[in-house]
Formats: structure tokens, C-alpha cells, sequence
DNA sequence: TAGTGGTCTAGACCACCAG
DNA sequence: TGGTGGTCTAGACCACTAG
């Protein structure tokens, strides 16, 4: 139902939409000047499923009703319902099967280990990431992490460190901070290779995007010697901020990465 | 009207398109084995307007006929032009203006040079990027050419050295090459500063996608030079292939990129 | 065979823009 | 005021999957 004031609606629903949508409009625009705030039925379909992503009301890997089910329960048409859906399913955190029916995305399948992962092989080679955690405390934020993660001054952190192999070839060096309070207990669990579905299984978060800005550097002496190769040698530095579908920020990254026999693949469309 | 065999059709067009589908699969099953090689009304649609883009029908920042005429033209229904419409939209091949009408997406306007170029300023700054063309010669394809360009033994290149600069600021050294059949007479034209919209304009090549690889490395003495900085000094290279509308790869380019005061920025999603 | 998502249509109305 | 794209509906049929 897309409003507190109402029950799922019969046939009529049409007419009560747009009372609902001005409704919508007006709290929205309300202080605003010229701009209406007009904000269409299935966006608004969309936000509440959203919602329910957020809230883990369906699991990752989990089947959602039907689009009729759906269609029925908020008072809407099976194609304003559909458009909802499919801006999910673009927005990589729905999964629709033909014949099937429409899944809650999981970040564990194989493909999309690779949709935050763009280290790529040079030559053959599946290119599967693996994982070595090498230290992992709690602390408290440093200023960095303090503007990465938009935390307060006395926010604390849990901060693992772990080098990471592409096809068995060690060429990863990374630091990770998350904050303490989203993700209770985390450095008393065993970390597997694919973080962010431990975020979503275990911490109710999932990551809906993420921003790399990308840098040439030097090594130094301390990632030189976790990476087992000369001082000074070039290497990718990765500075990833993660974001969660409330699009709170909630996970830093600094990687250093080896480009001898990898690269990274950025595709622009 | 998708198919040679009739023109526009009036009113009963949905009992013709289901054998226009059925014989359009039957082509493209023709030979297979299992797969039906089911094609969606709009995608043909979607193939029809993209072969018009990309055979220069319609210029770029030109209005194309309303969804009505071309729904009518195409003896298809409205919905389905829009659906095909969307795609090309989502494509960045058409950008569409409500009450306006739907244009040939343009290169050249201010936001969609970015679409490209990936390098921003760390700080403030518009981080609009400037070039300096160095050299410019046609000469035969080398082997790497070949290999990118996807070009026969005998074929020959124009090859374009610049330096770029952000926020008046050098930083980057390129060298882009094509092919000098596709792009007759480049080497005399005075080139501006966004390459892509002379392709689209001048030869009626649309850039379509790109694929980058990145990878730190230590400047050699000529870059160095080029760059003013010293020998040794890490940068970031991307090798860089990009696509046109038929999917044929249309320009190498080999960008060697200082990165101090400028990242490069990816979003993954 | 039943149920799901995918496609296509026809028609209504709304938001936006320009003359 | 007329034309454009944007939203929403209702209903039909198709393709795919599973029991």
C-alpha cells in the first residue's frame, strides 16, 4: 500500500492514485517554490521495496511474490509494479528468471564477484580473487576515516588488513575500515573471500555502489615487503568508499595493487 | 517497417508482426539447434533506428520524429517505440526532453565530455581537460595496431601524439591511433579538443562504448620529457579501445597519466 | 498443466514546453 | 493552445520453467 491512510484498493484505484500522488507532492514540495514535486506511482513502488531490501524483509538468494501478488497487495497495476521491478533489476539488486520469478540479488553467485571487482588477468585465466587476512582490530577512527565514513569524532572502527591473490599470484595489499557500530562482532568472525555478502547475510547491509579513484604510486618500504617485491616499484592505489542502499557510507578501502601481470578493466559506455 | 517485404501497416499490424517474429526467428534459428532465436518486436526496432544512427540519418543534436510518427511508420504500436526509444536512451544514443521531443545524443555539450574522460582534480576545479596536438602522421599499421584496431597486415594508421592538460594543469601524454581508412584526410584537419564529436560529425563514426586498462608504470625518459617530471616517476597508463555503433574497434589510444593532483574516477554499480 | 515473467497493444490522462 | 514525452491501466498472448 504506498501510504499508511489505506488498504490495498480494488478496481478503483486509478482515481485515489492521483489524490495520492498530489498528497505525495504537496509534503514533498511543501516550502518548496515553483517545483510541483511531482513523484510518479512507480517510483514510489520502487522506494518501498527499496525499503524493504534495506529492512531484509526478503533475503538475499530469496524469491519475492509475484508481480500479481505484488500488483494486488499495494493497490497498483501488474505494469506500474513491473516498471518498479525492472528499475530494481537494472539497479543489480533484483535477479529476474523468465518462467521463474523475480530473486532478491546475491553477491556470492559467481558473475558478480566481478561487479566490484575489476582486476582482470592479462592473459588467460579466471582471474578468481582469493583472500589472506594478515591483522584485524577494533580502533578508533582516524580523521581519514572519519570523512571517508562521515563518522562522528569518537566513532570507532573495525580495520582488517589482508592481501589478496588473483589466479594464486599474490598482487594485493589492502586496508578496509568499516564502523564499529554497524557491524557488531565482526572481528571475532572467520572473513570469508566475498565480504559484502557477509555484510548482507550477517549485518543486514548490502552495497549498492561504490566509488574508486584510482592513483599511480611508489611503493613504500611496509606494502613493498607485504607484496614481496622492491621499494619504489609502481603501484595501482585503489581509495574505494562503499555504499549501502540507504546510501550511507559505509565501508573504506584502500587497496595497493600490483600491475605486472594484472590491470584494471573500466568499461565507459 | 522492419522488413523489406511491406511498407507501413494500419491497424491489424499485430497479426502481420507475430509472422514478421516467427519469420525472423526462423532466420535467425535457421541452422541451430535448440534455441528458438526469439526476437523482440522493439529490438528490431531498436536494430532499425540504431542502423539509421549509425548510416548518419539523423545528425547529432537533431529531433527525431515523434514516438506517433515513427510508432506509424514502423506499423508498430507506441509503447513499443518507446521501449525501443528507452534503450537507445539508456544507451546514450538519444537523449529524450519531455515536451520537447527525443534528440541524437551529442558529444559536445559540457556534461557528456565526461562520458569519456574519467581524470578529475583531487580538489576543486572544473577539471575540464585542454589538448596540445605534438605530432600527427599516417604511417603503416605496427603490430599492436593490427592487433587493437583489428586490422589486415597492409593496412595504415593515423597516429595522433597530444598532451593533455586539466584545469590548465599538464598531465597526460597520448598517443591515438586509427585507422586511415575509416577517417580519410584527419591528418590535415586542425583537431579539436573533443575528438569524438569530429569522428561522428566529419566521418559519421559514433563512438558507442570503450574499454580502458589500467595499469601504474614507471615513467620511461620520453614520457618523462614529454611531461616535464623525472624519469621514474609512477603514472597511470590506460590502453584504451574504443567501439563504434557496428561494434567495430575504431581508435587505440595509449594515455600515460600523471597522477598528483588528478584521479581517475570509476563507479561501480 | 499451471504459474511466472516478457511482449504488445490501445487508450486515457498528466507534465512539460513552445509559440 | 497544440504537440511532445511520461505515466498508468487493462487485457491479450507468448516464452520459459517446473512439477
Amino acid at each position: 500500500m504506498l501510504d499508511t491512510s489505506f488498504d490495498a484498493l480494488p478496481a478503483g484505484g486509478a482515481q485515489r492514485r492521483h489524490e495520492m500522488e498530489r498528497s505525495g507532492a504537496g509534503q514533498a514540495g511543501s516550502g518548496r517554490g515553483g517545483a510541483v514535486g511531482f513523484r510518479p506511482l512507480y517510483r514510489q513502488v520502487y522506494d518501498t521495496l527499496l525499503k524493504r531490501l534495506a529492512d531484509a524483509v526478503w533475503q538475499p538468494g530469496q524469491i519475492l511474490p509475484s508481480e500479481g501478488q505484488l500488483a494486488a497487495e499495494l493497490g497498483v497495476s501488474q505494469g506500474t509494479v513491473r516498471k518498479a521491478l525492472d528499475a530494481l533489476t537494472a539497479d543489480s539488486l533484483l535477479v529476474r528468471r523468465q518462467g521463474r520469478g523475480t530473486f532478491v540479488a546475491d553477491h556470492d553467485d559467481k558473475q558478480s564477484v566481478f561487479r566490484f571487482f575489476k582486476l582482470r588477468p592479462d592473459g588467460d585465466g579466471t582471474g578468481m580473487p582469493t583472500s589472506r587476512v594478515t591483522a584485524i582490530a577494533e580502533a578508533p577512527a582516524s580523521a581519514d576515516e572519519r570523512g571517508r565514513l562521515d563518522l562522528a569524532r569518537a566513532a570507532r572502527v573495525v580495520r582488517i588488513e589482508r592481501v589478496r591473490l588473483v589466479d594464486a599470484r599474490l598482487c594485493v595489499s589492502e586496508t578496509i575500515s568499516v564502523p564499529a557500530s554497524l557491524f557488531p562482532g565482526i572481528a571475532q568472525i572467520e572473513l570469508p573471500n566475498t565480504l559484502y555478502s557477509l555484510y548482507a547475510a550477517r549485518f543486514g547491509i548490502t552495497i549498492a555502489t561504490a566509488n574508486e579513484r584510482l592513483k599511480a604510486v611508489a611503493l613504500g618500504a611496509r606494502e613493498a615487503g607485504l607484496l614481496e617485491v622492491a621499494e619504489g616499484t609502481p603501484a595501482l592505489e585503489i581509495d574505494r568508499v562503499a555504499v549501502d542502499l540507504e546510501e550511507r557510507p559505509v565501508e573504506w578501502r584502500l587497496s595497493t595493487c600490483l600491475t605486472q601481470e594484472i590491470h584494471y578493466l573500466s568499461v565507459l559506455r
